[in-house]
DNA sequence: GGAAAAATTTAGCCAAAACTAAAAAATAAT
DNA sequence: ATTATTTTTTAGTTTTGGCTAAATTTTTCC
């Protein structure tokens, strides 16, 4: 139905419009490394194929149909994900590569297949939740780490990144999903935070880091 | 590393070469669904890459890397097969075309971590061989139907086509791979086969059809 | 409000992998 | 041994999705 770039094209769209609600060129280009010409033909021929309303230089919007596609591929990205994680036992920072790929494999029924084998599962191995076959997915309250208030417990609910090295370094200060965690105290210098975790060790999280923990309400 | 057209190109001469030791440009045309002339052009290209040697009006053959890459492409179409069969659940009708997709995701760790999470099976749900991480394959002693010997019971240990219509007969006729089968006689007439099954029903199976199913020793 | 900077589009080009039509080589038939 | 047929290659296009360089539009700054 639709090439690998189309399917990647939609995707990032979708990504970028939580923040910017018009998605500009530069914006795009950036995220898919592309030269910002390439990206111009390729909203042209999006907007033909009515998946997104484009406005030359004003960026685009995704459509109705466009918002459908781009859940359904995020779906099949979450999907393998989890597959990966919990059924081949890889870790939560080799996942995101390799479903870039598997997220491309046309098959609706592939996809409930595998949703239905994996057990239809609700949240994918960062945290993100895993839209259903219509596109709905739950929604779960949280805050940044960095924001959270000093004392009160929380749980690891998200992380907001896929960089490797990140995750790698989440991995190695065991904040995994689900992690119990308190913030001791933010230092006033650097915003830095000193965190306890479930078995007493104290971690140190830096403002930059803090970021990307998201946390929600036991 | 290779492109999807490559391997489907490389996988595709693999296949051939069993049966014609040179591989014959209008033999690809035809397996491929392409032009000849679209074929010559990647014969040049994969000379080019070293992974056959190509003779002008004469043929291809595989070299040592070549055929090295088209196991490997057929051990993850394989393992995919299994996976789907296995697994999800789909039918040995279903599985061919949606590996056709998944044997070009490239990531080694993917591939040996599907196989351990398999339990490393040695046949795909074809009764085909699944390559090793090395290329090698375990053989079975195997004859069609069509040439077993009457009265000597056999067991089903492959189909040789991936024809969605015949797999689906097969299904039908509870002709699956392990099944025990007999050969009651062969009519003189047409050269069709009348065998008997394990739980003593008699199938009608045509000459066309016997050459497609292959029997092994119980 | 107009100049400078930044963002975006246009125009022209390229590589991969397909195609058609015509030429050339190999094979088969008289 | 020619001729006819089949197979294969060459030459020239097309589509997709990139690219660079130049032109255009929008935004920012004085
Ligand atoms: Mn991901
Ligand atoms: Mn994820
Ligand atoms: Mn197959
Ligand atoms: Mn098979």
């Amino acid at each position: 139905m639709y090439t690998v770039a189309e399917e990647n094209y939609i995707k990032s769209i979708y990504h970028l419009q939580r923040q910017q609600q018009n998605v500009s060129t530069n914006a795009l280009s950036a995220r898919l490394q592309t030269r910002p010409a390439s990206v111009t033909d390729m909203l042209k021929k999006l907007e033909a194929k009515k998946l997104l309303t484009y406005e030359k230089y004003y960026g685009c919007r995704l459509t109705a149909a466009g918002s459908r596609l781009a859940l359904n591929i995020i779906r099949r990205h979450r999907l393998w994900e989890y597959f990966l994680s919990e059924k081949l036992g890889f870790g939560w920072e080799e996942v995101h590569e390799i479903a870039e790929q598997l997220e491309h494999v046309q098959s609706t029924a592939l996809t409930e297949k595998l949703d239905a084998f994996l057990g239809f599962p609700r949240f994918d191995p960062h945290g993100d939740p895993i839209p259903d076959g219509t596109g709905k997915m739950s929604q779960q309250w949280q805050l940044p780490l960095c924001e959270w208030p000093v004392d009160k417990p929380g749980l690891v609910s998200a992380v907001g990144s896929q960089d490797e090295r990140l995750l790698e370094m989440l991995s190695q200060k065991k904040l995994h999903i689900g992690a119990v965690v308190v913030v001791v105290q933010q230092f006033a210098f650097d915003r830095s935070l000193e965190i306890r975790l479930e078995d007493g060790c104290l971690v140190h999280i830096s403002e930059q880091l803090g970021k990307f923990i998201f946390i929600k309400k036991q």
